[in-house]
DNA sequence: ACCTGAACACCGTTCAAGT
DNA sequence: ACCTGAACACCGTTCAAGT
């Protein structure tokens, strides 16, 4: 049988899984691109194949967070309910994601001192406020939403969300904090939408 | 003339100053404890009598960070105003601090994954709280801020506020969206504090 | 196409020793 | 008290060479 020589099929891809869960268990600190070679069993050269840089292996990490975020974000857009309703769990799925991935947040909104690099992560964090443009469109339609031109509205409400699981994530509210805070919040943002 | 011995006095400070300059125009990746005791003229082992470690420094940048943001959102309430003025004074002071130290702001808030260093940078974040409490407060005796428990307005206002920098630093609003925006933040937030 | 092995220039941290 | 110099164990990146 083959023991190794192609890793098994898919470098990139394995690179990709441990460095996350190195990231998830010791830290961004503790990402060395030679470790992940060793742990993978190829020479510490090998990821150089497929990423030109440590940068570039963690700009690939941060987007496929993006990408999954979007996708719970999307899955969380359950139907039928009041706005208030649908914002709380728009809300709570941005909160349970952020905790769930904590670093791996940090690491998406990271700024990138390379202005080139970070475009595509930024398009894909803006692809993620398109969520809450149809949320706030839908309210606005159903009248549950103040009118005027839609991004004055979903864009303050983004940033409420991002803001909240950004303070989550830091340790800046602790996680009874957060628990018995997402009512205010979800309070506070309708209150900055109702149409009265 | 002495030439070096004690740096100039205060190696520990000269550290910090340098260290944020770097931070600044060659962003956190590129800052270095070798680099910076060759820049300041000291051996490379001459910070560890400072700071124990590279993150230890790191902390200590951070913590100054929040003396420094804390300062400026205080100077910032100035009186005799509407709630919804000094709400958007509060609001570009926090947005002007992040713009004008982008990689500071990111430290600040960055996951320390050593629970018990972050805790004196967790108790200056949520010092920086107390300017919002203390507004939504003002505007609860005015008239100008719906009743209750003032945290559960407070917090979300301060949320929407970092939420809004953190934006603006990573690039997810660009400086035109961000100069446009801001009227339509404060007018989201005013509406959500608003007695009806 | 994908990977190895050696080489280069750098790190952070520690610790005896100096002043 | 504060710093130096040498040492140790690690990095990221590059590049000829192998299969």
């Amino acid at each position: 049988m083959q023991t190794r020589r192609y890793h098994h099929g898919d470098l990139r891809a394995a690179l990709l899984t441990r460095a996350e869960q190195t990231l998830r268990e010791k830290g961004p600190g503790a990402l060395s691109l030679r470790e992940l070679a060793r742990d993978l069993g190829v020479s510490h050269a090998a990821p150089s194949r497929h990423f030109k840089d440590k940068q570039a292996l963690l700009d690939a990490l941060a987007l496929a967070g993006f990408e999954r975020l979007d996708e719970v974000l999307a899955a969380s857009r359950t139907e039928g309910e009041t706005f208030a309703d649908r914002l709380g769990g728009l809300v709570r799925a941005y909160v349970d994601f952020a905790l769930a991935n904590a670093e791996l947040l940090d690491l998406m909104y990271t700024v990138k001192h390379d202005p080139a690099a970070s475009e595509a992560l930024i398009t894909a964090a803006q692809r993620l406020g398109a969520t809450a443009v149809e949320l706030v469109a839908e309210g606005q339609r159903s009248g549950e939403v103040r009118e005027g031109p839609v991004d004055d509205i979903a864009m303050p409400v983004f940033t409420t969300l991002h803001g909240f699981a950004s303070f989550a994530v830091s340790g800046v509210l602790s996680a009874e904090q957060v628990g018995s805070g997402l009512e205010a919040v979800i309070a506070y943002m309708v209150r900055g939408c109702a149409p009265r």
